[in-house]
DNA sequence: CGTCACACGGCTAACCGTGTGACGGTGCTTTAGT
């Protein structure tokens, strides 16, 4: 059937150019990869694109939350046969799903990484009447994000989802740095995929840098200016805190303002998270102060402020955060906090992607002379947690040492005696990768410079500055004073460290002619190879595999350090 | 990994340096006990 008409009848929509793209590289049989930002009718692509190859659509989505949206957004339809998977089913309702899939009736099959692994469903699934003919992953970014230290399950999509027999594949996320579009592809296995990927410019969200005040301990720095910076902006608004108590703190203070406020983590009941969600979107609180659980499938049109109360761990990261806010495409804000102590955090959860060397090694010896054994069984022997031990074994899965699967490991051939380095060497790759997407946030907010040109940079976009609407541009005179949206209320900002290097800021075009093209792949002495994400005439932005992001000058060109390769 | 609160010893009256320990995000699963 014709894509338009299939988007008329199934969903009323017409599709985007992206969604068309999409979808005709779909259709022509390709795997895709689809960057796009939220609200850009991502699950669209899946669902229309499930419907015309016909036979059964898989979708992997990371929350159960998400699912259930999904659901019933599917089923609202009444256009497809939608089921999910999960284990806050019934029995009752988990038997029916199943025996709607053996028989062939599914058109969707909804269920996150862990379900897919999870033995009775997987042979469920190579049973069915119905062929897989797609594979949809939601939210792709959580395989880099998340696969190595959180949901090891998201490492061994790639084998679970070889091992159906090699279905189509369409990964879709809102956010992802070319280094991530590389770990998404390779971790998954897409084979020559088509990338679709729209502009991240949100131009109507105004960027600025609040520095913490420097008279106290960080907590009581940050959070005072926090709450000044909420005031002095407009509402609804958003807090993103590092921790529960942290979250608990600001909403605290800021209803001792006036505010309706109230606080989002994990540590809350479910019931209690709910509820939070729903007054926000209701309208009836005026911020919630949250952690980063607070986000995937939270879509309020009319967020006006998104305020981070201490830098995230990456660039990535907080450019999702601050995606929530304007969605609606009217004027909004982002305000970072900056405090150099805030750090720490970050850095925490950084040296937290290598595994204990003890549980590596303990698990590598409890495999010596074993060519089967299963995973509940591996955890006895080498008394670590479970979770360090489906890390451990994650990691040599990924080095080719062994295989997982039906809940056991398989050792084709004994482990060689390194292997417990080579672990630790990953590990210690992964820290550094880890450091330094700390050191790229760390550099926005430091920056002299336009931010949205930073911040586009990282994504390997071009963009020539002054946006004209972020605090550097605006207080250092390369717009006309009168912007629409500065940051806040202060001009004065006696603590800006940007206003004491005023002067230095020139229009600059994003590609400088002598210059490598973003994209190009360049060779640096120590750190081997890498791509090129961004150039300008104060500085290289590149990821390089070994090392992760560095911000180099131009000079490394000149003076051998760094060569263009081919 | 790094901050901060707190205890302690030093040494001598009003506090100061050093040491120690607690703490810090994201969700699936599954199961024992009500």
């Amino acid at each position: 059937m014709d894509i338009d008409q299939l988007a008329r009848d199934v969903l009323d929509i017409s599709p985007t150019p992206a969604q068309r793209t999409a979808l005709d590289a779909i259709t022509a049989g390709h795997d895709v990869l689809a960057v796009l930002p939220t609200g850009s009718g991502k699950s669209a692509i899946y669902q229309l694109g499930g419907l015309a190859l016909g036979g059964l659509t898989v979708v992997i989505s990371p929350l159960i939350a998400l699912q259930r949206d999904q659901l019933h957004s599917l089923e609202r339809r009444r256009k497809a046969s939608v089921a999910m998977l999960n284990s806050t089913q019934k029995a009752a309702d988990r038997a029916a799903a199943l025996a709607g899939l053996g028989r062939g009736e599914l058109d969707f099959l909804l269920l996150g990484p862990e379900q897919l692994a999870n033995v009775e469903t997987h042979h469920a699934l190579l049973s069915s009447r119905r062929a897989i003919t797609m594979l949809a992953v939601d939210e792709a970014h959580l395989v880099s994000e998340w696969g190595h230290d959180f949901r090891p399950e998201y490492l061994r999509l790639g084998d679970t989802i070889a091992a159906l027999g090699g279905p189509r594949i369409v990964a879709l996320t809102a956010t992802a740095a070319p280094p991530v579009r590389t770990e998404i592809i390779r971790e998954l296995r897409l084979r020559s995929p088509v990338v679709v990927i729209a502009d991240f410019d949100r131009p109507n969200i105004g960027l600025g840098v609040r520095r913490a005040h420097s008279y106290a301990s960080e907590e009581l720095a940050v959070v005072d200016r926090v709450v000044e910076v909420v005031l002095a902006n407009e509402t609804p608004a958003l807090v993103y805190a590092p921790s529960h108590p942290r979250c608990e703190d600001i909403a605290q203070r800021l209803q001792r303002t006036g505010l309706r406020a109230a606080a989002y983590h994990a540590g809350l009941s479910s019931a209690r998270r709910a509820e939070v969600q729903d007054a926000f979107f209701a309208g009836r609180l005026d911020v919630v102060a949250a952690t980063s659980a607070f986000g995937m499938g939270i879509d309020k049109p009319d967020v006006r402020t998104v305020v981070h109360a201490g830098v995230p761990s990456s660039v990535d990261e907080y450019y999702q955060e601050i995606g929530r806010a304007g969605r609606d495409g009217q004027p909004a804000k982002a305000v970072l906090v900056y405090d150099e102590r805030t750090l720490r955090i970050p850095r925490l959860f950084a040296a937290r992607t290598r595994i204990a060397p003890a549980a590596v090694k303990a698990v590598v010896s409890a495999l010596s002379g074993v060519d089967r054994l299963s995973i509940a069984e591996l955890t006895r022997i080498s008394k670590v947690s479970r979770q360090s031990v489906d890390r451990v074994i994650a990691e040599l899965a990924e080095l080719g040492l062994l295989t997982i699967d039906d809940e056991s490991v398989q050792i084709p051939a004994a482990l060689p005696a390194d292997s417990t380095e080579e672990v630790d060497a990953a590990g210690r790759r992964r820290q550094a990768i880890a450091g330094s997407r700390i050191d790229s946030i760390r550099h926005y907010a430091e920056t002299v410079h336009c931010r949205r040109a930073e911040l586009l940079a990282y994504f390997g976009e071009a963009f020539s500055p002054p946006c004209g609407n972020c605090d550097n541009d605006t207080l250092l005179g390369t717009q006309p004073a009168a912007s629409p949206h500065a940051v806040d209320g202060d001009t004065s900002r006696p603590d800006q460290p940007s206003a004491a290097e005023s002067g230095q800021h020139a229009r600059q075009s994003p590609t400088r002619p002598g210059l490598p093209a973003p994209g190009a792949t360049v060779i640096h002495r120590l750190w081997g190879p890498g791509t090129l994400l961004s150039q300008d005439n104060h500085e290289l932005v590149i990821a390089f595999d070994s090392v992760g992001y560095r911000h180099l000058t131009p000079a490394a060109l000149t003076n051998g350090l760094l060569t263009v390769a081919g």
